[in-house]
DNA sequence: CGCGACCTTGATGATGATCAAACAACGTGG
DNA sequence: CCACGTTGTTTGATCATCATCAAGGTCGCG
């Protein structure tokens, strides 16, 4: 099961007079600059958050997998699209209606204090890293055990007989990560070349070495 | 004033069990993988905070004003370095009596929404942006009212004439944008050339041609 | 089969990193 | 007061990484 597919159990999260949504994939559900009504919380698949500047160039700012919540901008206003990779539904609450519980408040808190954590490695991979660090830290991602800070050194048993689905094209990942689609998939078929990834078709990857991916991607 | 020079009234700001902390400039408040036992917010000052990777490459992830928040981590462990950029006052909350109250979470809550909403601002710099553009939208922080994207057009009455400290030397400013520090002081003496800017000082700014600046930072 | 979308690979070029040296500001001690 | 060392900044020359430009390849589908 991936990350995407993963969803909450109803009960242990608050959604009192929330709407619950579907999208189908690349469904945009919020527009930048748009004023803000709803907070929308992923309970299954992934929506990407992007910004567009004037002339055209685009950065994929977050990637969100199910208890992700989005569309709140800066209080007022949207500062990113919000964009379906995959089928999804999220909940959706009046803004006024999701902040006068208590719950609600202290859920909201927890999942953005992780955001915030995982913004400040997304800001380091993007400040500080190489294409190919970029490129293996964005497929670590596919092992949450091993991906993070957490890590303890014990990749799941049965990686590298795993085939995760990515459910973005060259250049979303290449808009994720400030690099071009070009250089992504450079990076990709090097990693392939060394053996340290499989990728039996474009948009699926088996992670065979994950400990040299590890390293290769900065994180420990 | 400065943005790093304003205060809160203590009135408007919930601060119950909270305990006034000040620290001189370059006091490093808390480590990267230490535990989280506190939460702390800047009341005066500005804060600085930065990832090390393990070959010594350092992210400056954030830099905190008064009103922000930091030291959670990802709620267990931090994620960073805090370190001040000059002398501040913080106040530190235990994390358990800090979410005990409403108006606590919702003072949280509201911060970390701009604060997301600028981490994402970041992410799209760092990803999308050249060099000076960097450069030159780091500068226009020092006018809030013209950086963001609540940008109404209309410029401070008295700009160019006040000088904005910069209480990051160019390594620090090097180290926050992705560059090196000959690549950001090359950035600096492009605008003085053409006259965006003046700069007394190494570290003092003044920004006389505001609406060009915010064109060279792709800002609007 | 042929078209379109996406991916891969190659050749070339530009931006920013690296290496290096000179310069400015500042504090200390003779 | 000035020589000197220290620290940080500026500027120049060269180099490497990644972007750009371009062509060919794979896959799915009408």
């Amino acid at each position: 099961m991936t990350i995407a597919e993963r969803s909450f159990t109803t009960t242990e999260r608050p959604q009192a007079r929330g709407k619950w949504r579907s999208f189908m994939s690349r469904e945009i559900v919020c527009h930048q600059d748009d004023p803000v009504t709803d907070i929308y919380r992923v309970e299954t698949g992934a929506v990407m958050l992007y910004q567009i500047l004037r002339d055209g160039r685009r950065q994929i700012v977050d990637v969100l997998y199910p208890g992700d919540y989005f569309g709140f901008g800066d209080g007022t206003i949207q500062d990113c699209f919000a964009e379906t990779l995959m089928a999804c539904d999220v909940i959706a609450w009046r803004r006024d209606d999701a902040f006068s519980t208590v719950e609600w408040c202290h859920a909201f808190t927890a999942a953005m204090q992780r955001k915030l954590g995982a913004m400040h490695d997304h800001v380091t991979l993007l400040g500080k890293k190489t294409a190919l660090e970029r490129v293996a830290s964005f497929l670590m991602r596919f092992v949450p055990e091993c991906s993070g800070r957490l890590c303890n050194g014990a990749p799941p048993a049965d990686y590298g007989r795993v085939t995760h689905d990515v459910y973005m094209s060259r250049r979303e990942i290449a808009d994720y990560l400030g690099l071009t689609l070009e250089t992504v998939s450079r990076a990709i078929s090097q990693l392939k070349r060394e053996g340290m990834i499989e990728a039996p078709r474009p948009t699926q990857i088996a992670i065979k070495e994950i400990c040299r991916m590890c390293k290769v991607a900065a994180l420990h």
